[in-house]
DNA sequence: AAAATAGTGTCTTTTAGACAATATGGT
DNA sequence: ACCATATTGTCTAAAAGACACTATTTT
């Protein structure tokens, strides 16, 4: 007589990437129950038959529904509760991952659906809320970490990193300060001198270095 | 024919206090198989028929094993895998608990195993790695929160807590700088004018404005 | 009064912001 | 040549660090 049935171990992810100067997440349509026809993160079961940990059962979910393991993931937090799902006592091992839309386009294997997480419809369980946690979490960490690079292509310019970094944090960052500090900071390393097009004077492609990923200060408050 | 079998969901807790100058952690003697006699921290299974979600298993375990539960508690991360504990695949959602050791003292119904995070032995399961994470975590908080006051009884003055982030950050933090922006922050309340025996003058007391929890820079590289 | 610690003022150094000048590519 | 954007230099403003002076409490 055990004092307790065993939860329901899931993994979930929020895959948020940017278009049309959004961040959008990356949604499913449910196709079973519960929720069926609902809008989702990605998730399924933790296969204790082959997956070797939860980063394990998250790479495999997104390469088994999405058709590629993104370039960053990492655990967010784990949500638990006897009435999140309606199938019982469930345990959501939370993930997120940061890929750049244009590695999306190229790695997907089937058609995407993203949503601007500003405005999302109702979601399934209470996947509004993880999303609204992971956002919450992205921008916190980009106060004082690289980690909004990681939606950008593996190649990037200064005033690229500076622009996605303005939307994800919501202010204006100023521009002299912030070359000026990831250029001295040497989180960066030249990456060819070929440019992308633009209209203007072409900007100098990095990479990241990804041994250092965290300033030592943050990168201001805007102005 | 399931494709898995569900996997055993327990709850760590890393219980950190300050004692002799040192971050030191609560851990018991484990009493039954796996790993019986060897010290671990304190833990135990969901409970899916009274626990409403992972911080209520976790307050009961703290209440149930150690006779009360800490002022500040957070979820570090959680941690999965089929050879972490023998009896299966399992899922450990791990905490992080702060509490100042007067709390401890005056709060606890056993005897207490307080052990230096600096020099542990060998732990039961994967117990080491979680609290090197755990201290990881309070360490890089604590350059951008006020995370290390909850090692403080709920009223202290600057000077503590100057000296405990300079134990929990492990570098010199500059005194009057440090004591400058506390002060201009707002994060501190006056509690009352009434101070603790020392040896110079006395120190004012304040408590943690709970709203307010993050420094808008960090506290200083030290010198 | 002397010692010890708390709290504050002020000067210096460092870092960030504003803004303009220069550089470089596209049209 | 002209426009647009990138990059750099420089001045100003804000924040942090160094250091000393004042304040308060114990012995």
């Amino acid at each position: 007589m055990p004092e307790h049935e065993s939860p329901i171990v899931t993994v979930d992810i929020v895959l948020l990437t940017l278009e049309d100067e959004q961040l959008k997440v990356t949604l499913m349509e449910r196709t079973k129950e519960p929720f069926a026809g609902r809008l989702a993160l990605p998730g399924g079961y933790v296969h204790t038959n082959t997956d070797q940990n939860g980063d394990d059962a998250a790479r495999r979910i997104m390469t088994t529904k999405l058709g590629f393991a993104p370039s960053h993931m990492e655990q967010l937090e784990t949500i638990s509760g006897p009435t999140r799902d309606p199938r019982g006592w469930s345990v959501s091992i939370v993930y997120v991952a940061l890929i750049s839309r244009e590695a999306l386009a190229s790695h997907s294997a089937i058609p995407l659906h993203l949503y601007p997480v500003a405005a999302l419809p109702e979601l399934a369980f209470d996947h509004n809320k993880i999303v609204r946690r992971a956002v919450e979490r992205l921008r916190s960490k980009g106060t004082y970490s690289t980690l909004p690079c990681h939606l950008l292509p593996a190649r990037f310019s200064i005033p690229q990193m500076h622009h996605v970094f303005e939307l994800v944090l919501g202010v204006p960052l100023n521009r002299t300060s912030f070359t000026r500090k990831v250029s001295e900071m040497g989180i960066l390393e030249l990456a060819g001198k070929e440019p992308a097009a633009g209209r203007g004077r072409t900007a100098a492609q990095y990479r990241l270095k990804e041994e250092v990923s965290f300033f030592h200060r943050p990168l201001g408050d805007g102005m």
